[in-house]
DNA sequence: TAACTTATTGACCGGATGGTTAGGCCCGTG
DNA sequence: CACGGGCCTAACCATCCGGTCAATAAGTTA
């Protein structure tokens, strides 16, 4: 419990103070993610952060100027595992094999940040406080996801691979409903749900019809 | 915004003291539920209250012993139009129109009560405070819901009325998540989205397929 | 070692918050 | 009319919170 981590995320070249400090900052983040994740701004204190670290209040206040800006540096940590780059290896594969492989990369994502994505989505839904500093870089995620999906389901369509009673702005809209409907239901029922492989052959199944190729690989990779 | 609306939805035999200490107590809940619904819990503060309620804080203290008494009272009162029997009309209707009935039912349910759902998910959500007194209430209310997709869906299948490639339950449950879906889309993009009648749409085409009867009624009433 | 910068701390401050109390007002009842 | 109880309030209290500050330890440099 009062493990002292050596993190040493810092500069090689950095003078033993300096090496020291951003330890400090760091412990001081991570007891504040935790904190901020599980009770929230209003309802975290600094002297409680301050404890969990094991550093002095002040010394908070040394590095970080207010507790804004203290819960603006969580926010940013916490925000960057989210930047990925969903078109990735687009090339070879064909549009059914890229669709199935984006909702596979967004349950997995879903999967391994269930966390801090409770925590985001509660922050968004109760907008009170840097609803700016989230809705930037997730609304910008969320828009490139959306625009891939209704890029690939329209030449998917063109080539007669999905279905096409509903425009392709629609389709979309409605995968990413479901997507965020699976979303919710891992939220909050923790258990290591398998059945997102039935999911994933439901949707398959609707997007695709008949089509069912044998697209990538195993869909849940520990 | 200063109105005094008499509300008197007291007992009728009541003396005219009884009557205004109701009313002041009616009065402190709306306020209240205003407050705690638009800044949670910890953000409100009970002078607050008392100044949106024009009361003395002493008073609020009189009616509710404590600040998470009348937080409580909150909550139950805005669950009071969560009190959903959804096996109503059963009888007359095929599974597919009780079916699209129920969707619809969802969905409206969803719209009207966009304010109070969204705070209860993101209460929900970080389990802070009384997470108990809502899960009962809540999962009572979905897994009756579920229950109702189950059943009505196994007999759909059965007369060979909508899709059968997955168990009823599977079905259930990913119709469950796009509803869910559609509603966290509505959560956050308050504009009045008439979209909706589109992704009632296509659940139809998803679930019946060619099956498409006249259904009941216009998805959206105002 | 002396001067100087960087980290770190305990003690402190003004303000806000949840909660209390002593006392007034109002009204039905003897 | 007095009086007693339900309703309501101004003033008060203890506590906690975000934030500051002077002091000090720990290098670093000259």
């Amino acid at each position: 419990m009062a493990a002292v981590s050596k993190v040493n995320t810092a500069e090689q070249g950095a003078s033993p103070a300096e090496l020291r400090a951003l330890d400090s900052r760091d412990e001081i983040l991570k007891a504040a993610i935790e904190l901020f994740a599980n009770r929230g701004f209003h309802e975290t204190s600094m002297a409680e952060v301050a404890r969990a670290a094991n550093v002095s209040k002040a010394l908070i206040f040394w590095h970080f100027k207010t507790k804004e800006d203290l819960f603006m540096a969580v926010l940013s940590r916490l925000l960057e595992p989210y930047a990925i780059d969903f078109a990735e290896e687009a090339g070879a594969l064909d549009e059914v094999a890229q669709l199935t492989r984006l909702i596979e990369l967004y349950l997995m994502f879903v999967r391994d940040n269930a966390g801090s994505i409770r925590f985001f989505v509660a922050q968004l839904l109760r907008g009170e406080l840097a609803s700016d500093a989230l809705t930037g870089p997730v609304m910008q995620l969320y828009e490139g996801y959306r625009a891939l999906l209704v890029d690939l389901i329209g030449r998917a369509q063109a080539r007669d691979l999905c279905l096409k009673d509903f425009p392709a702005a629609a389709v979309a809209r409605m995968l990413l409903s479901m997507l965020n409907g699976i979303l919710i239901g891992m939220l909050f029922a923790e258990d290591e749900s398998a059945d997102v492989a039935s999911a994933i052959a439901m949707i398959r199944q609707w997007l695709f019809g008949a089509h069912a190729g044998a697209a990538t690989d195993g869909p849940a990779a520990s």
